[in-house]
DNA sequence: GTTGGCATGTAATCCGTTACATGATTAC
DNA sequence: GTAATCATGTAACGGATTACATGCCAAC
């Protein structure tokens, strides 16, 4: 099997949740996807004009005064079963992130205590507010999305998020608890 | 200030653990730095070169018959002021990993409920690996390292990576019996 | 005799970010 | 009037993976 981008399926399963444009593809990747699949604009329209290529999608252009065209963009029957055919490829392996404060650390017998407390400190200030982004949307959806039948998924996800960024929390406050001890 | 490739750092600050040539940084890396800053062969040795040229390491080349030669690299005072001056520099933003499982997830609705779990159950497995591999290397720096003035900070990562492991893993107890219950 | 580890390196390619370019409308 | 939001796109660049190329030595 060929390798995928995966991106590509991310933004083709975006035109079943209402967006249809890459501007509102854009907004949901920004609100719901950010925290495990961020994308940018240099993808996203590269990509939409690639999945009507491909005949995954087709797209409706508008002409507007003064104004660049207007696109909508809809999943094909093939897209549907592009996408399903995705969803079902294993996952071959799990992810690692690219973590700079743990880079630093790693390396801070180099350094001053002080600096690695102040990288732990702004970090966790960081790590809180994430947290705290994900209650708020958990909230919204409970209160404005329970009946969609995507619903159930995307709390998972965000469950996901909460419990690993629960995790770093505890890790920082102890780590710095440490430092400042030891 | 300009963007800087923490890799180069990463490589550079290894040159400190007794790691001198190319292919004994990859094996500390895989070793070590693998679950949060991953890098490839065909980083390091540009990079390495890269390092001489900058004047932050130098080369010793010992010229072999019939074997390419063998290079030991060595951090200069310049190379030393470098990671110094790159330990200080503030951490701009928290990493988001890229999740294909969540990204799959995500847009569950349009597959089977066993798909999902299958996925979750593979995910599963590979995750407790990794919670295993990251207790080994705790041991074994614990048993061997102790002493070493590192030891202490890469504890302290590798406590980062068994406690956002161990919340992966509860996260896909707790989803796979959702998903079966529900 | 062949697999795996030791050892160094390059080139093609892919994926993604960032900067740039353009311009209308709406709210303050 | 000016900042923010709506809206679409491209080009240059950078970072990283992968495949390729080479060849020794030791163990099984």
């Amino acid at each position: 099997m060929a390798k995928e981008n995966h991106t590509k399926y991310a933004i083709l399963g975006l035109l079943t949740t209402g967006c249809h444009s890459g501007y509102s593809i854009k907004q949901m990747i920004d609100e719901s996807l950010n925290h495990f699949w961020k994308v940018s604009y240099g993808q996203i329209y590269p990509i939409l004009k690639q999945l009507v290529d491909d005949g995954l999608a087709t797209v409706q252009t508008t002409s507007q005064d003064r104004k660049p065209d207007k696109k909508e963009y809809y999943m094909t029957p093939k897209g549907k079963l592009a996408l399903q055919a995705w969803l079902q490829t294993p996952i071959k392996d799990i992810p690692t992130e690219k973590n700079e404060l743990l880079l630093k650390l790693f390396f801070s017998s180099h350094q001053s205590k002080t600096t690695a407390l102040n990288h732990l400190t702004q970090y966790l200030e960081k790590i809180r507010e994430r947290y705290n982004t994900f209650e708020s949307i958990e909230q919204m959806i409970n209160e404005n999305l329970s009946d969609q039948a995507d619903a159930q998924f995307w709390l998972i996800t965000l469950d996901y998020g909460k419990r690993t960024t629960k995790a770093v929390i505890e890790w920082c406050e102890c780590t710095i608890k440490k430092l400042k001890d030891g």
